[in-house]
DNA sequence: TTATAAATGATAATAATTCTCAACAACAAT
DNA sequence: ATTGTTGTTGAGAATTATTATCATTTATAA
């Protein structure tokens, strides 16, 4: 019986191959991190992660294969502001981001309604639209606790 | 008689006391640059118009400057992806932008609609919500034509 | 004025990203 | 299965972007 890795690299196998994109290990399981994780993972997050489960990886190949994911529009950049590192999505069901400020931690919201805006931008810009992308940057509830506390130690 | 740059760079000099900062030549120029430049200038494009306008400044000096402005909501930052480099806009009215993946170019859509999702995002995570920001990509209409005739060609 | 707290700027230090190219691996055609 | 071709990987060098340092200068309030 298979595993849940094993699915989950098969699944990821299999959409390599549907992008026409040369099958090997170190994009399958970067792919399948992206496809199952929540953590919205930054370049060090996942090439640790790809040494960690016994694959070899360099770090040209992480920002290689990002990119090339990127441009099949198989994931998304997010540009996460403080602390300035990129952070990757996998992005098969359209959602926007909510970041906090405090620790860079990052929700998804499945609600594609802000995806109705690209109709106006084709009509004010004569742009030809490939996708867009949608942040929000707040406090998360857990930070909220720590900054009140923090004030009132002063 | 005031010139039209002594102007701007009085509005710019009467937004940063109303906003407590202190008021030194360089920050006058680089505020006075982003409210009235519609190019949403990167780091480098602001060091050279500051220069170039007889005003001395430094790298280190744009940076913390920018940094400065972006934590009092004056301007904002944008991810122009293909580049890497980071945009700045001075962000009074609420817009968005639609930003070409060809030749970076990015124009503003005054359309404030996709502020509505924020509501929508606190109800959902929780967050201290304190702004939000929508994204566009797509190719601009001079790239279109250019992207055509380049394919034709080959 | 003058005191003082803060900003500037030259440069150093650090961190992030891209480049290079030899060795290797995927995959289509046989 | 074997092989040839084309594309990928990876170690480290090169480059570029960003942050830190700190002596000097400047803005502002008293």
């Amino acid at each position: 019986m298979a595993t849940q890795e094993q699915n989950t690299l098969l699944v990821a196998a299999n959409k390599l191959k549907s992008n026409k994109i040369k099958n090997t290990p170190q994009r399958q399981v970067i792919l399948s991190y992206l496809m199952t994780s929540h953590a919205h993972p930054s370049i060090e997050m996942i090439f640790k992660y790809v040494r960690k489960n016994g694959f070899s990886v360099s770090l040209a190949t992480v920002y290689n294969t990002l990119q090339l994911f990127v441009d099949h529009n198989l994931i998304i950049e997010i540009a996460a502001d403080s602390g300035g590192h990129m952070r990757y999505d996998y992005f098969e069901v359209p959602h926007y981001h909510v970041i906090c400020v405090n620790c860079n931690k990052i929700v998804d919201v499945f609600d594609d309604s802000y995806k109705k805006n690209e109709k106006i931008a084709i009509a004010k810009t004569g742009y030809q639209v490939l996708n867009s992308q949608y942040e929000v940057y707040g406090v998360c509830p857990e930070c909220q606790v720590k900054l009140k506390n923090k004030a009132v130690r002063i």
